[in-house]
DNA sequence: TCTTCTGCTTGATCTAAATCAAGCTGATTT
DNA sequence: AAATCAGCTTGATTTAGATCAAGCAGAAGA
């Protein structure tokens, strides 16, 4: 399971991490298995770990007054899945992250990553590349949810994010794109007969 | 225009800035004013500059295919403006960003930043702290669009960012939020008469 | 001062997507 | 094997907000 994640780190850095600089990797991280429908992290509940995903399929979502669900976001293979906010200011997380398959994670908790990130410049290297991903990631997102139709968000989703088509509920992804699941059902059948 | 960059260091870092770590700002950081409605960025070109809104407004937008502005960010004094992604990779961006009012920046170029960072461990806590807000920002930006009806987006805009209500013309904020300005405007009436 | 813009408002109409409502199919339970 | 259930599809209807279109007021320029 370290492995996966050592890859991973030589992927992303475009370096080829030590043995002795990954050995504190291994000392921060520990293995967890959450089951399919169970949670990571609550709302309302102080969000304890930043996970590694090394198998299996998670999301993030929030419930508002009324009750609808809205999906943050999705997480598989190689991503991973915390509240950031929560995370590092120990507050109260609006989020729940639930498992939608079976999970292997690798976790840390936000002490052992502050001595991560004294121990291994890697680590820092690794921070600052994700933070930059995922605010240009949330910023597209944010663009595709504005400006396009819904047959554009579909087909926006289908060529940028096939994995999550497939493994994910219409229900889920409906949400993740502000649809509804019968619109997203009418779209695709649409899409399939051209 | 530099004591107002210290000051916000020392704010958003809760320390106090050293004269001399300061003064590794002092030599990264240039003073530029930009006119309203002249440029810091066109679409096509690369980001050369993080920009410090020490005085003014400016606004951060793309075109899409059909002509349409969509306008990703807003910012006022105290606001970096900047394409992080074709400022870090040197590579041409899709964004435009344009002075509202005449403006007095502090810019500084990635060379200067990569000394910076080398020379100040304050402003790289700055920068962790700042990735931090606008990764959670566009979290919660992404979550109003999404889920909120267009009164509710304007009742979210007038409570939580009052300053760009006053500042930028309704046509701007209506981009901002996703509805167009006829849709903006009757909100407002509405709102109002309650 | 007059006139041309530019931005905002207001009204009428239209439409994409939501909502409401059934029915279908394959999985899970008993 | 029957029964319950969850997820998906399909159809009918409604609606929020877009689009189209006209008019108005203050700013900027001649």
């Amino acid at each position: 399971m370290y492995e996966l994640l050592r890859a991973y780190l030589n992927k992303i850095t475009s370096s080829t991490v030590s043995d002795e600089e990954f050995q504190f990797f291994e000392a921060a991280y520990s293995e967890k298995k959450v089951k399919k429908k169970q949670f990571l992290l609550h709302e309302g509940s102080i969000c304890r770990y930043m996970a590694f995903i090394a198998k299996g399929a998670m999301r993030q979502y929030t419930i508002d007054d009324k009750g609808v669900e809205h999906i943050a976001r999705f997480g598989i293979e190689e991503w991973w899945m915390s509240d950031r906010e929560s995370f590092t200011s120990l507050t109260p997380s609006r989020y729940n992250i639930e498992a939608i398959e079976d999970c292997d994670l690798l976790v840390a908790t936000n002490e052992k990553l502050i001595l991560l990130r004294e121990q291994s410049p890697l680590f820092v290297k690794m921070g600052v590349i994700l933070d930059e991903k995922s605010y240009i990631a949330s910023q597209k997102r944010l663009d595709v949810t504005i400006s396009y139709t819904a047959e554009e968000k579909v087909i926006y989703m289908m060529e940028n994010h096939p994995q999550f088509m497939q493994r994910f509920p219409q229900s889920m992804l409906a949400s993740y794109l502000g649809l509804t699941p019968e619109t997203l059902s009418r779209v695709r059948k649409q899409l399939l007969q051209k």
